[in-house]
DNA sequence: ATATTTTTTTAGACCCGTCTAAACTTTTAT
DNA sequence: ATAAAAGTTTAGACGGGTCTAAAAAAATAT
């Protein structure tokens, strides 16, 4: 059984590696999880050692079937709970991640099962971002960055990034939630920041916060 | 913040101190925790400087008003989180605690309390304990061992111990669950046994089931 | 009162996850 | 092609929690 450190790194390999498809290299895992680069070696020898990523000195490592399988199990039980605490408890968005970050590794198949069927098998968490299935079958719909998307664009949202709180809340603030149709009106090239119509509102966002928009393309 | 460990302990001490009262011995500790003494005096050495107990060498440890209100605040966790098990996901009584002693630590105050509201402020987890309300409070109604109560005795069921799955599918087979009257008809000085009446049918429960009966008394 | 048994504590070791500092490899610049 | 810079790994240390074996104290028996 994996510890929650593990675990967390894991995930994190996971998510930088863009669903496990490309390697990862030790600095990138180092600065994700706030921890130093020696460090970040250590545990890399031990996940390899348990065939959960496949490890080359100095090139990085790319995560094994195993390692994606695990990886999975734990998003879903992170997204999972974020969905329990918003429709269940009444939590706002904004509070939902740094509680599920601890829930994610209570260890019992069962209770995911049941806490799937009494959310009635939800296809997304409050973020947007999609729930993967019992096997671990996820199917993320055609999307895209806002911040690369072309000037005239218009489409929804889909998710948003759900690390910040603050991002979160300024977000629900001015409206680009998932489901949100948005405008893309106008891109200055100085600061990198758009111009947009949500609502028929119009409103300018910077390059921060565009960087954790997700729409559909 | 105490490590999971440290809270176990805690939790522990504080059963054995029967609500924190007496002194607890440090083998006492270890065989409750399948552990080792030198563990045990090792952890003991680390709660007493932070305060959450009151250690004298040679003679045992007895529980702070810190350590209480930390101990009270995770049976709460445990007992609310078990209720949830039972009553939303509709795990059965001898599914929750082992998953309980896992959700026990999670770390959110507001977790707790939307949880409480979510269940409507119970008073008594699946097995009939108490659940301490949010500030530690916990009245424990005139309670005693089944084992103990004299021919004769007629009452209802209060509480079960709920640590032994087992026992637990034992209980409810035979309808010994809390709200239950037990009538106690006969008692058999040879191996300790009983002979009750539940359900208006007679039968003999040994020593060490009547044990784990907590009736009204 | 002394010896024996039981309980508790200490000493020293191990694994986990982390860190800093130093060594090493790869990449980039000249 | 060589030097400098950047990235990575290794070496050695530390705190947390556990263990075994040995020492010390308390309880019990004679
Ligand atoms: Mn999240
Ligand atoms: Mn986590
Ligand atoms: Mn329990
Ligand atoms: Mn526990």
């Amino acid at each position: 059984m994996l510890s929650f450190t593990e675990e967390n790194y894991l995930k994190c390999i996971y998510h930088l590696a863009e669903g496990g498809a490309k390697a990862v290299l030790t600095n990138e895992i180092a600065d994700s999880m706030n921890t130093k680069a020696a460090s970040v070696t250590d545990m890399i020898k031990k996940l390899s050692g348990k065939s959960y990523i496949a490890y080359e000195k100095y090139y990085g490592v790319k995560m094994t079937k195993l390692g994606k399988a695990k990886a999975l199990s734990i998003i879903r039980k992170h997204r999972l709970w974020e969905t329990f605490l918003v429709q269940k408890l009444k939590f706002s968005w904004d509070e939902v991640h740094e509680i599920a970050e601890q829930l994610e590794h209570i260890q019992s198949p069962l209770l995911i099962e049941k806490l799937d069927e009494f959310l009635n098998y939800p296809k997304a968490d409050p973020h947007g971002e999609p729930i993967p299935d019992r096997h671990g079958k996820v199917e993320l719909p055609a999307q895209g960055c806002l911040l690369e998307q072309p000037l005239g664009y218009v489409g929804n949202v889909v998710a948003v990034k759900d690390s910040d709180s603050n991002l979160l809340k300024y977000l629900n603030k001015i409206g680009t939630i998932p489901g949100k149709k948005v405008e893309l009106i106008g891109k200055e090239q100085y600061d990198e920041s758009l111009e947009i119509i949500v609502d028929k509102k119009k409103l300018t966002i910077s390059k921060s916060v565009a960087q954790n928009i997700l729409v559909a393309v």
